[in-house]
DNA sequence: CCCACCTATATCGGGCCGACATATATCGAC
DNA sequence: GTCGATATATGTCGGCCCGATATAGGTGGG
């Protein structure tokens, strides 16, 4: 899924600007697996624009820079629909802390141990920030589908980390002394 | 972590060449939470290479092309060492199959129970390879943690799978029986 | 009152993926 | 038996995307 398909994506479910589909990305319904950034997000809609697959409605404010509102065209929608067409590739985790925690022997013991208290918090905070936010589609079709899927993995993983990080921090303290020897 | 990073991450295990490292990412022990390609790879131990982090010893082969086995130097294990001690980024979940779900309404009911189907068939598989998987460091330190969260992971979301998969097909059902009316 | 943060758009360098090129060997299918 | 698929093995290249940076005024807490 490249960012053209998401900025259409973040659309069907309403106008938007540049600015508010980022957020779509940082807080909203597809926070969970996928992102985008901004250099790939402007350019995208300009060529999109450029296409005809969305049209542009420039709203003047005061003080801050022009709004652009994007909306959807039926060309537009017709192509959202032909990307549901292709086969998904595999899903993927990315994760810089695992990497750490590969070499964990290389790490001061309390390191670990602050390293994975923050994730836990930051994971925990993700799921309740989850339940709070379920607003329109209350519980049913795609979306509710989605946001079950993200709320079970991050579940998982917070309980993984709390329940395995004393006998990470064990073990690694058990290593230090035996090189020690 | 770039490439260059991944490529040190795998050396400090043992010896390999850019064919090797590239299977360290499809079926190794960073298989669960970091990928690279071939173009990326090559032109990062070209570059290691340079910079004095890796050293090459050429081997001569009958009909395939010559082997470049490289070696992790002083240097190189420092490097490493060095990048163990940023600050991880957020982990990062990419799914296709979500984006698509997501739309459900707008797929084929039977398209929907297949493509959950193969996905949970997917994760099953990755997860009795990870457990036929244990070898050298057995159950203990950072790559059983590591190992370990991959697991409860995978498990997690092929149970999510299994167990919504008829809901959501059901609801779709009903929305499309609630369209038509 | 200033500093940090938010809204809002846009570009650019560099990193990386996916496709392609090249060469051979093995193995099951037909 | 040979044809296609798969595996070993290295490498390049176009194009997409991230992260940093630029610009510019608004808002709120200390």
């Amino acid at each position: 899924m490249d960012v053209r398909a998401l900025c259409l994506a973040v659309l069907s479910k309403g106008d938007a600007t540049g600015y508010e589909i980022k957020k779509a990305f940082e807080e909203g319904p597809f926070s969970h697996f996928q992102t985008a950034s901004f250099g790939a997000i402007y350019p995208s809609l300009a060529k999109l624009t450029k296409e005809g697959m969305v049209t542009v409605s420039e709203q003047a404010q005061n003080g801050k820079p022009d709004k652009k509102i994007y909306r959807l065209t039926a060309a537009g929608t017709r192509s959202l629909l032909a990307t549901l067409e292709i086969e998904p590739g595999p899903d993927q985790i990315r994760s810089d802390l695992l990497f750490l925690l590969f070499f964990a022997e290389h790490l001061p013991p309390q390191r670990i141990r602050t390293l994975i208290d923050t994730r836990i918090t930051y994971y925990r905070e993700k799921l309740t920030c989850m339940l709070d936010f379920k607003p329109h589609s209350s519980g049913r079709g795609g979306g509710s589908f989605v946001r079950g899927f993200g709320h079970a993995v991050y579940q998982a993983a917070a309980d993984y980390l709390e329940a395995n990080r004393d006998r990470l921090v064990t073990d690694v303290r058990q290593q230090i002394k035996e090189a020690a020897d």
